[in-house]
DNA sequence: CAGTTCACG
DNA sequence: ACGTACGTGAACTGC
């Protein structure tokens, strides 16, 4: 056996690895009696993240309590992987931080399907998110492992992750290349290893006596734990990748980026992602720039790039100048390399040997609870097909897409209680269209498409809190224009108004945290809290489309599903039932909010996703 | 590592 | 007192 002994909070732990069947039999008897004692944390150590890459391995499975864990060395195989397996299933009730992973790691390289390990999971980082939501650089703890152990158990807790980063360094290897090339035996590793499970035993306790003292309700964390393992369910599906079109599409747009590239050099722009280089350019051929970035600097977006280039936000000529060739290549440049680089290079580099691309699907992202998807595939352009056409339906089967509509429109109705936006929704029908109809409100049945477009406008910035300026840059309208519709908008509907500030008033009462509808803190800004109308309503989206997605699992219809998208369910049918199953799908993703309806529109494709964005294959 | 840009809902 | 567009992931540049 080796031992390691270290100090956690004052108090001495220890870290025991087995080395033969002997060393084995004593973690069998002391998980017998821990695991009546209570819950037994759970972690493991792979090669790395991409769990469906080629030569993936798990390395070690460890378990432990708040005083003694005990790492098994899976890697050797054998006795040691065998009680690896064995002991797992024994486990009454486990306690790990960021569950996904080591479900998937353990469904996919150790026989253990995620669906018998997660209904016995308390997922210690949901329990962190659930009480501050905010990253890091939101003010937030984050909901690291290494940032809650300093908050919450002992501010000396070691940083296991960057503190193996520097041991890699020391022998040769990256922070990349470190996880497979460490020595299964390294003592720091198999410290470090066995302090994560220590720590995770003794931040579960710890967080969820916050969580009651914060009155959190237990529902609430139950149907997170839920979600979360049926976001799993998604990840391990992933999503089937074109091959061959992928690869000549990431040759093609290459291509592209480079001859535009060269015509930008041409001007003088040796990058044409250097802004700084596009700016000394742009004004040496006596262009005007007057836009400003965060920072302070000339700013050189796309807004600033397509007019000069003579180009409307749809990339067509408007015939108002002589375009900027430089501007027209560093756009087209740039938008090659982009889609190149983020879409059909990065599909290529996360295939798994199956060729299907597994991205992290994180249930909790964002401070509203929304959920984030890694790899670009909750990004890619919805102008084109071109890159949607890379993902396809499994053999035999279809996409097909359902999503929610206008839902945060219909949030706001609901949780702000708007009388007129409400009779809308309630009484509108099956084609039912929330900008016409407020523009139909304000000016009668002479409103135009142009109406439409303003209210659309001071719809959103209602949502999201923008002001004037904002909105008459985003439509393109006059600001006076925008100034009366924002007023008739808040004439039509004035409890929007007084919801904000009733919503403000109850986050400066409890800490600058707002409760959503469904329970979950929502931390404010100080110096932003008209942002609280965004918060709820976007939370409440996520909450409604975590509802949908327990629907959709009720039904039976799981198996489908590849991918959440915010207000869309992406998946992949069997062809001959599509009518039917895009009906059900519709059903599981409508639902009553405060007798507002909440509808969906199910969308039947063909073999690519990207034959749902206006091309037939 | 911060800043900028660009892709989405 | 007034007004503030919201939330992400990813690539690249330049210090």
């Amino acid at each position: 056996m080796l031992t390691f002994r270290h100090t956690v909070a004052g108090e001495s732990v220890t870290v025991n690895v087995p080395e033969d069947t002997t060393d084995l039999k004593l973690f069998w008897d002391w998980l017998n009696r821990a695991r009546e004692r209570g819950p037994i944390a759970l972690d493991t150590e792979t090669t790395g993240l991409n769990i469906y890459s080629a030569g993936y391995r798990l390395r070690t499975v460890q378990f432990g309590d708040a005083h003694e864990a005990w790492v098994l060395l899976y890697e050797q195989g054998g006795y040691h992987a065998q009680y690896a397996r064995e002991a797992i299933p024994r486990c009454r009730e486990v306690l790990i931080h960021n569950a996904a992973f080591d479900w998937l790691v353990l469904d996919e390289h150790a026989g253990i399907r995620l669906e018998d390990l997660a209904p016995h999971t308390t997922d210690t980082r949901i329990l962190a998110a659930l009480i501050d939501p905010r990253q890091p650089s939101e003010g937030g703890a984050g909901t690291a492992l290494k940032p809650l152990s300093a908050k919450w158990i002992d501010p000396a807790a070691p940083d296991t992750q960057g503190g193996l980063t520097r041991v890699f360094n020391s022998l040769g290897f990256t922070k990349e290349t470190g996880w497979a090339g460490i020595p299964l035996t390294h003592p720091t590793y198999l410290l470090y290893a066995g302090l994560d499970v220590i720590l995770t035993a003794r931040l579960a306790p710890v967080l969820r006596r916050e969580l009651d003292r914060l009155g959190v309700r237990h529902q609430l964390v139950t149907y997170e734990h839920e979600i979360a393992r049926i976001c799993a369910v998604m990840q391990r599906a992933g999503l089937l990748v074109d091959q061959d079109y992928t690869s000549t599409l990431a040759g093609r747009l290459a291509e592209e980026a480079e001859r535009y590239a060269t015509v930008a050099a041409r001007y003088g722009v040796t990058k044409v992602g250097s802004s700084a280089q596009v700016t000394e350019a742009l004004l040496g051929m006596g262009e005007r720039l007057t836009e400003r970035t965060k920072g302070g600097a000339l700013a050189t977006d796309k807004t600033v790039l397509l007019p000069l280039a003579d180009l409307d936000r749809d990339w067509q000529r408007i015939g108002a100048r002589q375009p900027n060739a430089l501007a027209d290549a560093v756009l087209r440049a740039k938008r090659a390399g982009k889609w190149g680089k983020t879409y059909a290079e990065a599909f290529l580099a996360n295939l798994s040997t199956a060729g299907r691309i597994h991205p992290t699907v994180s249930p909790l992202a964002a401070r509203t609870g929304r959920m984030s998807v890694t790899a670009g595939l909750h990004q890619l352009p919805s102008s084109d097909h071109m890159i949607r056409r890379a993902i396809l339906a499994e053999p035999g089967h279809v996409m097909v897409s359902t999503d929610f509509q206008a839902v945060e429109m219909r949030v706001l109705a609901a949780l702000a209680n708007v009388r007129r936006m409400k009779e809308g929704f309630i009484n509108g029908g099956d084609e039912f269209d929330i900008h016409t109809y407020t523009a139909k409100l304000i000016k009668g049945e002479n409103a135009t498409p142009r109406h439409r477009k303003i209210f659309k406008g001071a719809g959103f910035g209602k949502v999201y809190g923008g002001g004037v300026a904002t909105i008459a840059k985003q439509t393109g309208a006059e600001e006076a224009e925008i100034a009366q519709a924002v007023a008739a908008y808040d004439r039509a509907f004035p409890e929007i108004k007084r919801a904000s500030s009733r919503w403000q008033r109850q986050a400066f009462q409890n800490r600058m945290v707002f409760i959503s509808a469904t329970g979950r803190r929502l931390p404010l800004d100080r110096d932003r809290t008209y942002s609280v109308v965004n918060y709820a309503c976007q939370s409440a989206a996520r909450d409604l489309l975590g509802q949908a997605l327990l629907n959709i699992e009720g039904a039976g219809l799981l198996e489908y599903c590849r991918l959440p998208i915010h207000d869309e369910v992406l998946a992949s049918v069997p062809q001959r039932d599509a009518e039917d199953i895009a009906r059900e799908f519709q059903r599981c993703m409508s639902m009553d909010l405060y007798d507002v309806p909440i509808t969906a529109d199910p969308e039947i494709g063909g073999r690519s996703w990207g034959s749902l964005y206006g091309a037939d294959y």
